[in-house]
DNA sequence: CGGAACCTTGAGATTAGTCAAATGACGTGG
DNA sequence: CCACGTCATTTGACTAATCTCAAGGTTCCG
């Protein structure tokens, strides 16, 4: 795993206001946290913290095999994460936007996590994570709520795979406009690549559905990377 | 959901041998868990136990989108979480068998779950797990590892189903043979149609599959449910 | 012994993958 | 600001894997 380095972070660590300048600012739209049990749950992850680290794109984080010595809260930038098979094909279980933690598990990391975009990450021990967790509930219970929030998507993920490839790239597209905030225009952050490893198709494939999307008016391509999406309830009407 | 029944269950509770006949039998092969922290959640989860209740095959035993009261533990029989979609198709995303949890989730279940075989399945009260877990940090921490690894199985799923049918069919035979204790023979205790819905394929590829299987003498059919895995390393090397 | 459900096999259709080439976008240095 | 080189994306023709539809065979249970 990377190496960690101390890096200027913002100083007034306790004052509220500093999250929304700060690394944290993400977390303010964590949706299993409210009030007091928030501000406890940032106070604890900034006390935990190392970094943010800068780490440029294409950059392992972690690999499969490592110790699960840290977990990996996205300050900026996408995180993916990953498996690659000796043949050299490569799956991407998720990307991760700031705010979101990535690389959960316990022991060793079953998968690699991955800059899809140059990123600043923060690093989180999980010891100490899971001792603070031990004594107090309010973290013991932010920790199950994110784990049973990212096996809901890791079981939407496996779900959307059997479907055509029309559908996943619709779903896709949907849900990472949603994610990034709704306007009108979809930036696609990653290459066609990673978005054709998410999704288990090739980029040829990738292409033509886009443009076959395109063909039906549903989406507008701007530019290969921005697109619009002119349709949504019939994007999201895409059946197998 | 399906009404609770009061049903008989052992009558010495607290006895630790009494687990050995009756329905908590199968927790004792937990990993997670071990000594005294091991009885503490085996006696947690009979005080807060409903059942354990008979299912018949293909029973319902909550649907998707059913407030998410209770967790299951299956005692008897394999059970599957899976989602049917309009057009008929269904994804199983996973099987469980005796001592396994099923249907953690918060909220809502976003899984259908039932019974694959006629089944026992014993109903966990999620609120009540939830606030023991607030005060008893190895009851919480017993749901963390739970979870993570419900969330790690997931992913290993998702990644099989980007693989090709012989190597789907390879893993799900030996990761089936390994659960259910390698012995010799492997009686497949679900039929083709659920194995099918679970490696997303069709009953017909699956049988086309094991056919090839037989081929490569890699296994042998004693029975279209009973197989002998005769060269498990062969079958492990099967990519894609 | 009979019936129903389940499994197997075959032939043809469909979807997505592969290989190859052309086009387009973007950053760099002149 | 433009020319160039590199990398990413698109498109086309062909191939391979899996699905679909249809028929026949087995198994299991009453």
């Amino acid at each position: 795993m990377a190496p960690l380095e101390s890096i200027s972070v913002p100083s007034a660590r306790e004052h509220r206001a500093s999250f929304h300048d700060g690394a944290l600012a993400a977390t303010a739209n964590w949706p299993a946290i409210q009030g007091d049990d928030e501000k406890l749950v940032q106070r604890t992850l900034v006390a935990l913290r190392r970094g943010p680290i800068r780490h440029h794109r294409d950059q392992v984080i972690v690999c499969e095999g490592d110790p699960a010595h840290y977990i990996f809260l996205v300050i900026e930038g996408i995180v993916r994460s990953c498996r690659t098979f000796q043949n050299g094909t490569r799956n991407i279980l998720g990307f991760y936007l700031p705010g979101e933690v990535v690389g959960w598990t316990d022991l060793k990391h079953a998968l690699s996590v991955e800059a899809a975009t140059d990123a600043m990450i923060l690093y989180l021990k999980r010891s100490a994570l899971l001792s603070i967790a031990a004594r107090d509930s309010r973290i013991a219970s932010f920790l199950l709520g994110a784990t049973t929030n990212e096996l809901r998507r890791t079981q939407e993920h496996a779900l959307l795979i059997g479907r055509s490839a029309k559908c996943r790239l619709a779903t896709f597209l949907l849900d990472l406009s949603s994610r990034l905030g709704k306007t009108k225009y979809l930036d696609l952050p990653m290459s066609h690549q990673d978005i054709a490893d998410h999704l288990g198709l090739t980029i040829e494939t990738v292409s033509r559905t886009i443009t076959e999307l395109e063909r039906s008016q549903l989406v507008a391509r701007l530019s290969p990377r921005t697109l619009i999406l002119l349709n949504r309830p019939s994007l999201l009407r895409i059946k197998n």
